[in-house]
RNA sequence: GCGCCGGUAGCUCAGUGGAUUAGAGCAAUGGGCUUCUAUCCCACAGGUCGGGGGUUCGAAUCCCUCCCGGCGUGCCA
C-alpha cells in the first residue's frame, strides 16, 4: 500500500484518507480526507472538523494541508512521493514482486472454428483473452492458456461436403487454408438456398459425413486431420503476428471419446434423460433454470455443451485449476449459465467458473443505425485487417522505421483501440477509429516511449538520481505512478484491460507535457541524472504495462 | 414474457463501493517546430449524465418506476 506510513498517521483522526490520483495540480490536492462522516460523531460541521484536522496534521511528507468544503486537502512534498515510489516499487512492478502464489487459472480464448478462417470478429476475443492471461500472471497466478478448437461437429461435415462438392485436391494444394474457407462459405450458401427451397439433400450429406467421422471412417478421419492441420497452422501464423500463442490447443476432436463416455455414464446413472424425440437432456430445474441442458442431439450427435463437460473433467484431472475463465462473447451467456449449472450437478470440477464475456461487434448500416456485424457483409479476415493496419501505419512512418517497427505501430493501434472502452460494451466497427494513431491511441503511447528512449540514448551513461533533487517538475509524473497500484488491482478484479489502457494514456499525456515543459538534458549533472533516472524508470514501467495488453514499443517512429 | 448489457458533449467512449467545479479522444476554432523526435503541446468551445419519483446535508453513481436500443431464451458455436 502506497503512502502507508502517512495514512497510518492520519487514521488517528478516525477516517481513511482517500487517495486522489490525478486532476489539476494547482487545484487538486494529492490526498483528500472527506470529513462528512465525522460530522455526526463530533457534532460539528464537516468544515469545522476539516479546519481542525488541517491545523493539527503534521507529517514529514506533507507540504501543506487546507480545509476546503468539508475536506482536508493535503499536498505532498514531491520528494516524499518520489521516496515512496522508489522504496516500495524499485523495479516499477507493483503486483508481481509482492504477490504470493494465487493458484492456477485456465484461460480459454480464441477457440476458433477451424472450418472458418480467423476473422475480424476474433480480434476482440483474442485481445481480451490474452490481456486476461497476462494480467492474471502479473497478479501472481499460474496461468494455463487453452484454445478450445472447434474441429468437430457440423463444421466438419460442412468442410467435407465443401471439399467434395466445391473444391478439389489440386485447389487445396494451391490454395491451402484460403481454399478451405472458400469451400466452407460455398457450402454455407448452398445450404441456405437449399433450406429456402425446402430441400435437405446437402444437409443430410453434412450429417452423414459427421456420422462417418464419429464412427471412425478412414476417409473422414484422413480429411479431418489434413484439414485441421492446414487450418490450425494458418491460425497460428496469423495469431503469431499479434504475438498470441497458447499452451494447449485441445479441441473438440480431442474430447470426442471422453464426451461419449460421460454421456454413457450419466445416461446410465439417470442424471440425463431421453426426450420423446430421442435427444438427451439434463434437467436444470434444481439449479433454477427451466430450460434443460441439451447434451445430445436427436440424431445422436454430441454438442458443444457435452464436450465442455468433458473438457472440464480433463482440466480437473490434469491441472486441478482454482479458476477457469472462458473468454467468449456476450451472446453465449445462457450457454455458460447452463454449463455452470450442469457442473454443479455433475461435479466435474471444483474450480470457480467464470464467463468473461465481451460485447458484440457492430457496424453501421446505410442509415447510420448500429447493427450486429454479420459475417456476410463484414467478412473481413483477421489477416486482411492486420495488413490494412500496416498499410495505414506506413502512411505516417518515418524513413528510418523498419518493417518490424511499422508492424508494431499498426498492431499497437489495433490492440489499444480494443481497450479504450470496457469489455462489456458493444463496439462499433469503424476503420477510421480502428487505426487511429492520434490522441488516445496506441501509437500515442508508443511515441512517448520512443521519445524517452531517444533522450536516454542521446544522454548516454547510467542514469542515477540525486538525493538532493527536488522533483518539483516531475511531481505529476510521480503522482501518476503512485496511482498504478490501485488501477492495476481494479484491472485484475474487474478483468478490465481498459483500466490499464486509460492509465497508460494518462501517464503518456503527463510524460508528453513534461517533455514539452522541462528540458531533461540539463547543464547541472545532478539534475540531469535525476531526470534521466525517472525517465528510464517510467519507460521500463510503460513497457511492462503495455506488454500486459500486448503492445510493443518500436525502436523508432 | 423472462434474463443479461447499454443510453453521459455533434460522434466514439471513460467515470457508477455517493463527496470539492462531470472528464478524454475525434470533429470544429485559434496558437506553438534554428533548443532532448510536432504520431506532440497549449488555448477556446461544447453536457436537462434517457424521463420521472425516492433516500441523503450531498446522486451520473444507491432504490423504485417508465421509455428507447441491443443480445439471449435446447438440436450452431
Amino acid at each position: 500500500m502506497i503512502y502507508l506510513d502517512l495514512i497510518n498517521d492520519l487514521t488517528q483522526f478516525g477516517i481513511q484518507p482517500e487517495l486522489v490520483a490525478s486532476g489539476d495540480e494547482t487545484l487538486g490536492s494529492d490526498l483528500a480526507m472527506p470529513c462528512f462522516r465525522l460530522a455526526a460523531e463530533y457534532k460539528q460541521s464537516p468544515n469545522e472538523i476539516a479546519v481542525d484536522i488541517a491545523q493539527k496534521i503534521s507529517h514529514e511528507g506533507i507540504e501543506r494541508a487546507e480545509a476546503i468544503n468539508g475536506y482536508v486537502n493535503i499536498w505532498l512534498k514531491p520528494s516524499y512521493i518520489f521516496k515512496t515510489i522508489v522504496t516500495e516499487y524499485p523495479t516499477g512492478d507493483r503486483l508481481a514482486a509482492t504477490d504470493e502464489d494465487k493458484g492456477t487459472v485456465v484461460v480459454e480464448y480464441v477457440s476458433q472454428n477451424l472450418a472458418k478462417p480467423l476473422s475480424i470478429g476474433h480480434l476482440r476475443n483474442a485481445l481480451q483473452g490474452r490481456a486476461i492471461a497476462k494480467i492474471y500472471e502479473f497478479a501472481g497466478w499460474n496461468v494455463i492458456t487453452d484454445s478450445h478448437i472447434g474441429d468437430w461437429g457440423t463444421a466438419f461435415g460442412m468442410w467435407a461436403v465443401g471439399f467434395k462438392r466445391f473444391s478439389s485436391e489440386q485447389a487445396l494444394q494451391e490454395g491451402g487454408n484460403e481454399e478451405l474457407g472458400r469451400a466452407y462459405v460455398a457450402v454455407r450458401n448452398a445450404l441456405k438456398q437449399e433450406a429456402e427451397a425446402g430441400e435437405t439433400t446437402l444437409k443430410d450429406e453434412v450429417q452423414d459425413w459427421l456420422i462417418r467421422l464419429e464412427s471412425g471412417d478412414s476417409e473422414a478421419l484422413d480429411m479431418h486431420s489434413r484439414f485441421s492441420e492446414i487450418s490450425l497452422n494458418d491460425g497460428r501464423r496469423i495469431l503469431g503476428r499479434l504475438d498470441i500463442s497458447h499452451d494447449y490447443e485441445l479441441g473438440e476432436a480431442f474430447f470426442y471419446k471422453p464426451t461419449r463416455a460421460i454421456l454413457e455414464r450419466i445416461i446410465n446413472d439417470g442424471t440425463a434423460v431421453e426426450e420423446s424425440d430421442g435427444s438427451i437432456v439434463v434437467p436444470l430445474d434444481s439449479e433454477g433454470i427451466d430450460v434443460p441442458a441439451l447434451i445430445q442431439k436427436s440424431n445422436g450427435a454430441v454438442l458443444y455443451l457435452s464436450s465442455d463437460i468433458a473438457t472440464l473433467e480433463y482440466r480437473q484431472k490434469e491441472w486441478a485449476p482454482d479458476k477457469v475463465i472462458y473468454v467468449v462473447g456476450a451472446e453465449q451467456q445462457f450457454h455458460f449459465k447452463q454449463l455452470f449449472a450442469l457442473n454443479s450437478i455433475l461435479g466435474s470440477t471444483d474450480a470457480e467458473l467464470v464467463h468473461h464475456w465481451y460485447g458484440l461487434v457492430e457496424e453501421q448500416d446505410e442509415n447510420g443505425k448500429r447493427k450486429k456485424m454479420s459475417s456476410r457483409t463484414g467478412a473481413v479476415s483477421l489477416e486482411d485487417a492486420l495488413n490494412m493496419a500496416v498499410e495505414e501505419a506506413s502512411k505516417n512512418a518515418k524513413p528510418e522505421m523498419t518493417a518490424d517497427d511499422i508492424e508494431k505501430v499498426a498492431i499497437g493501434a489495433l490492440v489499444f483501440r480494443e481497450f479504450i472502452q470496457g469489455a462489456k460494451n458493444n463496439v462499433l466497427f469503424d476503420w477510421n477509429d480502428m487505426f487511429s494513431m492520434q490522441g488516445m491511441s496506441g501509437p500515442y503511447i508508443q511515441y512517448s516511449a520512443v521519445r524517452m528512449n531517444s533522450v536516454l540514448e542521446k544522454a548516454g551513461g547510467a542514469p542515477d538520481y540525486s538525493h538532493t533533487y527536488d522533483w518539483i517538475a516531475e511531481k505529476q509524473l510521480l503522482r501518476r505512478l503512485a496511482s498504478f497500484e490501485a488501477v492495476c488491482s481494479a484491472a485484475v478484479e474487474e478483468r478490465e484491460g481498459c483500466k490499464l489502457a486509460h492509465y497508460l494514456y494518462d501517464l503518456s499525456k503527463d510524460l508528453n507535457r513534461y517533455y514539452e515543459q522541462t528540458h531533461i538534458l540539463d547543464d547541472d549533472a545532478a539534475v540531469q541524472a535525476s531526470r534521466l533516472w525517472v525517465i528510464a524508470y517510467i519507460r521500463d514501467h510503460m513497457v511492462k504495462v503495455l506488454d500486459l495488453l500486448g503492445i510493443k514499443v518500436p525502436s523508432s517512429m
